[in-house]
DNA sequence: CCGGTGATGTACCGATCAGTACATGTTGTG
DNA sequence: CACAACATGTACTGATCGGTACATCACCGG
């Protein structure tokens, strides 16, 4: 970056410096790891330069803060759930599984998954704060539409909370262990909806009521 | 390690060498990972020096693949079911589940696999070393032991394997996923029994022969 | 049109790292 | 007892890292 073009805007060339530092930054800790990489490598792909940097995000555990908390909002805003109703238990349950499947084991969930367990020990708060927004709330949210459920007699279920972490450790362990440990590839919509309609039929032949 | 007793043993010290060195390298990689470690941290806290890394172990690589067999082996091996097939199915399922359910969750375990996990990329092999010896050998044997309930009438199940995954699933997602983040503490023995007997008594209600 | 203010690029620093050269010491062998 | 062969400790290197100092440049209020 030796040469500028000279005369040009630069509140908007800030705001978009900073959000190309932000995204190449994401982009470079999911390949290669937070250690692994640099600051000058970030630099060098995203244009800009270190001040700016340590301008934004104060030093680089700030930018990593700062990327992860990108990311958990970028992963877990789709995962809101828009309560159809109308559509009945089971498609509820389709439709939130699919989702919840296709982004933690997209490329993109992985990688942000590896980085918060590789981090948790250093970075407590991230990863108390990712299983809060993450887990816990689709637990909390499944076990209350299992209550629900419960109540209008249709579902046979002791402990919905017990019950629903049941559901989500059924739908993501093996998938998202198979990922992790990089012995599949991203999972196809076909075998997603495979996967997510025989958890769903096996869940609800256990919790039907009688 | 300035000073040295002077006229003592070779060989032998040879090799207690090279297993202080592995053992502390896995606490080390255990504890910060693998980049956050260095080698002159290593020779500092085991002894010894760096001629004796790359002399028994090549480089830091091959001293991470040493310790990542080592601790695969430790961790493994206590897996190796013994078979009682005169306890009945339950309590089969409850003693592999429990040490299961201790090993991945114990410090170490999670250490491990999050260095997998991490790694994973970097070292594929490693990666497909771990699931095929610890998830789908876990898988396997357990389809194994659903597919002689099953021709003995006592389990009704389509797909033994299948089974096997959403067993596992719901065995290990959530106090896995609650270890990596960092939110619980290592699981009690009390604990685990409850978990283990809550999840076998799920099973059981849904695949027992009518 | 001008001077100050804040943002940015460049060049640099000390620290730390994996890896190595080499001298020293130890062990088995004649 | 002497010597060869090997193992080990020490001291070093070149590279790379996070972080910083400072000069430069664009903008904006007067």
């Amino acid at each position: 970056m030796t040469a500028r073009p000279a005369t040009i805007a630069m509140r908007a060339d800030s705001i978009r410096r900073y959000g190309r530092l932000l995204h190449t930054a994401r982009e470079l800790f999911a390949e290669k790891g937070y250690e692994r990489t640099s600051l000058d490598q970030l630099v060098a792909r995203a244009g800009g330069s270190k001040s700016s940097i340590y301008a934004y995000f104060r030093n680089k555990e700030g930018l990593f803060r700062a990327v992860m908390e990108d990311m958990m909002e970028d992963l877990l805003s789709p995962l809101e759930s828009p309560g159809d109703d109308s559509d009945g238990l089971e498609n509820r349950l389709r439709a939130v599984a699919d989702r919840t499947l296709e982004v933690l084991t997209s490329p993109t969930g992985i990688s942000f998954v590896r980085l918060v367990h590789a981090q948790a020990s250093r970075h407590p708060e991230l990863g108390e704060s990712y299983f809060r927004n993450g887990p816990e709330r689709a637990i909390n949210e499944l076990a209350r539409t299992l209550e629900t459920e419960i109540e209008r007699g249709r579902l046979s279920i002791e402990d919905p909370r017990k019950t629903a972490r049941l559901f989500w450790g059924m739908m993501l362990f093996i998938p998202m262990t198979e990922r992790m440990c990089g012995v599949i590839e991203p999972m196809s919509t076909r075998q997603r909806r495979s996967h997510v309609e025989y958890v769903v039929r096996e869940f609800i032949a256990r919790f039907a009521a009688p």
